[in-house]
DNA sequence: TCTGGGGTCCTAGGACCC
DNA sequence: TCTGGGGTCCTAGGACCC
C-alpha cells in the first residue's frame, strides 16, 4: 500500500483558541504568553509581521503591546486542551489512524483511504474543523512525515494555498524546486546547533542537504540525521506511533510569581509540584522509585548571588501513593536548601517509572517515607475520582497549603468557556 | 518590576564482569 | 619490559521537538 500522510497543524493555536469564544479578536494583534506571564509563545500573524519573535519576554515588546493595542492573555491551558481534543476527535471523523503529535498537530494515515484527490480530502478537513471547532489548520500531504512538514511550512507562507499542499504524485523536479527555497534550519530534526554545522560544509538549504553524502550525514547527525534525510527523498522511515507511550519521566516545575526566600514556602511549592507529578503518574498505571527535587536562583538577575542545586531520592519499592512522594519531596529540599539565596524557580522529577502491575515488592520495607497500611492504593484511587469528577483540587494534602503566594502570575487569562460552569460564555 | 514547561532519542565513555 | 578481548550496563551530555 502506497504511504500517504497529512500533517494537521492549527494555525497560532493559542491565539486561535482564544479568537473561538473572543470573534472581537479576529484579524487584531494577539499573542498568548507563557507560564508566569513571561514569554510570548503564541502570536497572530499580525504579531508575527510586527516582527515579534517566538519566546521573546513581554517586557522586552511592551512598547509594541502599547503602540499597536495588541491583545494580551496568560495561558489557559484548560481550554487549550478542550479545543485540542475537539480538533483530534474531528480529525478521527476521518480516518482512525491518526497520531496526535502535539497539543495543535496531528498525522494522519490517508493512505488507508480511497480518494480521488489528496488536495479534495485535505480541503474537507480542514474546512470540517474550522465549522465544526472554528480553529484554522493548515494541512500538508506528502508520502513521508517529514515532507509534510515541508508542505506545510510552505502552506503556512503562502496564502494562494488556501491551507492545503499536496506533494504527493508531484515529480521528483517539481519538489526539488520547492526543497532549493526552504531552509535547513526549517527541517524537522535539524535545529540550531545542526543547522550552524551544516552551513560550515556549504550546506545551506534543504536541496543541499538532501542531496549531501548519506554517510557524511550520518556520521555529523547521527542515525537520526539519515532518517530525516531519507524521507526528504519521498522514503518513509519515521512511522506513525497511534499509541501513546507510558512517560518515562514525569516533570512538575515552575516559576514563581514573586521571589521565595524560606524553606516552609519553597516546602508548600514542592509539595504542589508533587502532587501534580503523581497525578500525572497514576493516570497512566505507574509507580516509580526516584524523585528529585530541584531548586533554583534567578539565572537572569546577574547581581543576585545565583545558586541551583538538586537531590534524588531512592525508595525501597516503587510507589505512587502521594504522601509518601511529599515526603521524600520535602526531605530531599532539606538536603539542598540553603539560606540567604532567592528562589526563582522549583520542581519535580519522577523517574524509575514501571507500570504498576509489575513492580517488584520488597519483603521488608524499611523506607522511612513509605507508608505501608494495606488501604493506601484504594484511597488514593478515590481521590483521583472525586478530583476528576468535581474538578482539581477538590481533595488536596494540607502540605499543598491554601495561599499559594508563590504561584505563577496569570494575570490576563481568559475564561475556561468549557470546562468550567462558573466560566461559561454570558451572551450579554 | 518583567525572561516557560515538559518531553524524547542517541552517543561516548567509564565501571565492571569473565 | 611486557599489559587481551568481548560484552553489558549506567550515566552524563548534547541534540532535537512542541
Amino acid at each position: 500500500m502506497k504511504k500517504i500522510f497529512a500533517l494537521i497543524d492549527c494555525n497560532n493555536f493559542y491565539v486561535s483558541c482564544e479568537r473561538v469564544f473572543n470573534p472581537k479578536l479576529e484579524n487584531k494583534p494577539v499573542v498568548v504568553l507563557s507560564n508566569n506571564d513571561g514569554c510570548c509563545v503564541a502570536r497572530s500573524n499580525e504579531v508575527k509581521k510586527l516582527g515579534v519573535k517566538m519566546g521573546e519576554p513581554l517586557f522586552k515588546i511592551k512598547d509594541l503591546v502599547t503602540k499597536h493595542k495588541i491583545e494580551v492573555f496568560s495561558s489557559n491551558y484548560e481550554l487549550y486542551a478542550d479545543i485540542s481534543n475537539r480538533v483530534m476527535q474531528t480529525l478521527f471523523t476521518f480516518s482512525p489512524d491518526v497520531e496526535v503529535y502535539s497539543i495543535d498537530e496531528a498525522f494522519v494515515n490517508l493512505g488507508s483511504l480511497s480518494v480521488d484527490s489528496y488536495q479534495k480530502t485535505g480541503l474537507e478537513i480542514r474546512k470540517r474543523i474550522l465549522d465544526w471547532v472554528g480553529v484554522p489548520v493548515s494541512v500538508g500531504i506528502a508520502p513521508t512525515k517529514t515532507l509534510c512538514k515541508i508542505a506545510n511550512e510552505i502552506v503556512k507562507k503562502n496564502p494562494e494555498y488556501k491551507g492545503v499542499l499536496s506533494l504527493t504524485d508531484m515529480p521528483e523536479k517539481e519538489i526539488d524546486v520547492i526543497l532549493k527555497k526552504i531552509e535547513v534550519s526549517d527541517i524537522w530534526g535539524v535545529g540550531r546547533q545542526y543547522t550552524k554545522k551544516l552551513n560550515s560544509y556549504g550546506i545551506y538549504t534543504s536541496y543541499d542537504f538532501k542531496h549531501s553524502n548519506p554517510e557524511f550525514i550520518k556520521k555529523i547527525m547521527t542515525i537520526q540525521g539519515l532518517k530525516t534525510q531519507t524521507e526528504l527523498k519521498g522514503i518513509s522511515c519515521i512511522p506513525l506511533e497511534y499509541e501513546i507511550p507510558d512517560k518515562k519521566g514525569i516533570c512538575s516545575s515552575r516559576s514563581f510569581g514573586r521571589p521565595l526566600t524560606t524553606f516552609t514556602e519553597l516546602r508548600e511549592a514542592v509539595s504542589n509540584f508533587v502532587s501534580i507529578a503523581s497525578e500525572k503518574l497514576r493516570s497512566q498505571n505507574s509507580k516509580c522509585l526516584r524523585i528529585t527535587v530541584f531548586i533554583q536562583t534567578n539565572r537572569f538577575k546577574s547581581n543576585e548571588k545565583q545558586y541551583s542545586n538538586s537531590y534524588t531520592y531512592e525508595f525501597q519499592s516503587p510507589t505512587s501513593y502521594t504522601p509518601d512522594l511529599i515526603k521524600a519531596g520535602s526531605f530531599a529540599l532539606s538536603k539542598i536548601f540553603r539560606t540567604g539565596y532567592i528562589y526563582k524557580k522549583a520542581g519535580v522529577f519522577i523517574s524509575e517509572i514501571q507500570n504498576e502491575n509489575q513492580v517488584q515488592e520488597v519483603l521488608f520495607n524499611m523506607d522511612i517515607f513509605q507508608y505501608t497500611g494495606p488501604k493506601k492504593d484504594f484511597l488514593i484511587r478515590e481521590i483521583d475520582f472525586l478530583n476528576g469528577k468535581f474538578g482539581n483540587n477538590t481533595v488536596t494534602f494540607g502540605s499543598n497549603g491554601f495561599k499559594k503566594s508563590w504561584k505563577p502570575k496569570s494575570e490576563k487569562r481568559s475564561d475556561r468557556y468549557t470546562t468550567c460552569f462558573a466560566e461559561i460564555l454570558k451572551i450579554t
